[in-house]
DNA sequence: CCGCGTCTGTTGAAATATCAACATGGCTGA
DNA sequence: TCAGCCATGTTGATATTTCAACAGACGCGG
C-alpha cells in the first residue's frame, strides 16, 4: 500500500511546449512568466508562454502564487512524487524495469568505477530488499 | 573526450505521439507497425502510426529493417547512448544535477533500505570518483 | 493628476501534429 | 493463374498546439 489510488490520470501525454515548461518548473522549483520565457528554447512571446501556462493550469498540473504584481508558477505535484513517477517511467522504458541497471548506469555516468565487489555488494543489497519487500 | 561532437541536434522536442512511439521502441528494442499500434494508448489506425514513423524516420531518429514483407522499426541511436541522454536530462531536471540523489531515490523506490553507513560509503565512493575524474 | 510601463485576461489566427482514406505492389494458396 | 490478403506509399482533411495581438487593471514617478 505505498501507491496512492491516483485520483488523477496524469498520463504521459504532454505537448512539446507543455513538457518544456514543466521541465523548467521542476528544475527551478518555481518561476515567473518572464523567467520561463527566457529559458525556453526558441523563446516565443510573453503571450504564448502564458497560453501554455493557462492550459497547464486547466489540467491542474501547475499552480501559482502572487508575488507582488506578478504570478509565480510552480508544479502542482510535489517534487518527490514527480521524481518517483519519472524514475519509474525511465526504468521501465530504458532499463527493462531493472532499477539496478539504472543505478549502475548512473554511477558510470558519474565516472564512478566501483570495484567489482562493491557493485556486487550493492546488487546483493538490492536483491535482498526485493525479496524481502515484495 | 567521451562525448561525441553531436553532429545532430536531437533536441528534446518530441510531439506527443512521437514520444509515445519512441518509448515503445526503446522499451521493446524493435517493433512492427502492428505491434506499435497495439501498445499505443488510444490506438489510432495503422495509417496514423505509419505517419508518425515516417516523420521520425525523416528526423533520423529511427531506422527499419525488412523482415519478410514488413518493416521492423528500431531507434537510430543505440540504447546505451539514449540511456545516458535520458538520465542526464532527468538528473538535471529533477535532481538538481546530483546523480547521488537520483541513485538514492532509485534505491528507495526499490524498497531498499540500506544501512546508513552503507549509503555513506556509496556517497564517499561517488565523491572521490568525482574529484578524481573532473 | 496622469502618462507610462508591467502585468494579467481573452480572443482568434497560423503552424504543426494527428489521423484516415485511398492507391499500389507483392506474395500466397486454392 | 489470379483473387485475396497484407504490407507500404501518398495525399489531404481534421484536431490540436502554438502563437501574437489587443484590452483592461494596477502601481509608480514626474
Amino acid at each position: 500500500m505505498t501507491k496512492t489510488p491516483s485520483p488523477d490520470t496524469p498520463d504521459v501525454s504532454f505537448s512539446r511546449r507543455e513538457r518544456q515548461v514543466m521541465d523548467i518548473l521542476h528544475r527551478r522549483g518555481e518561476a515567473t512568466v518572464a523567467e520561463i520565457m527566457t529559458e525556453l528554447p526558441d523563446p516565443p512571446t510573453y503571450s504564448a508562454v502564458r497560453s501554455v501556462l493557462r492550459i497547464l493550469g486547466e489540467k491542474d498540473l501547475i499552480r501559482y502564487k502572487e508575488d507582488g504584481p506578478r504570478y509565480v508558477y510552480f508544479p502542482a505535484k510535489d517534487t518527490e512524487a514527480a521524481r518517483d513517477d519519472v524514475l519509474a517511467h525511465v526504468v521501465r522504458t530504458y532499463f527493462a524495469g531493472s532499477p539496478e541497471q539504472a543505478v549502475t548506469a548512473l554511477l558510470r555516468m558519474t565516472d564512478v568505477d566501483m570495484k567489482d565487489d562493491e557493485i556486487e555488494r550493492l546488487r546483493d543489497t538490492i536483491r535482498q530488499a526485493r525479496q524481502r519487500g515484495r
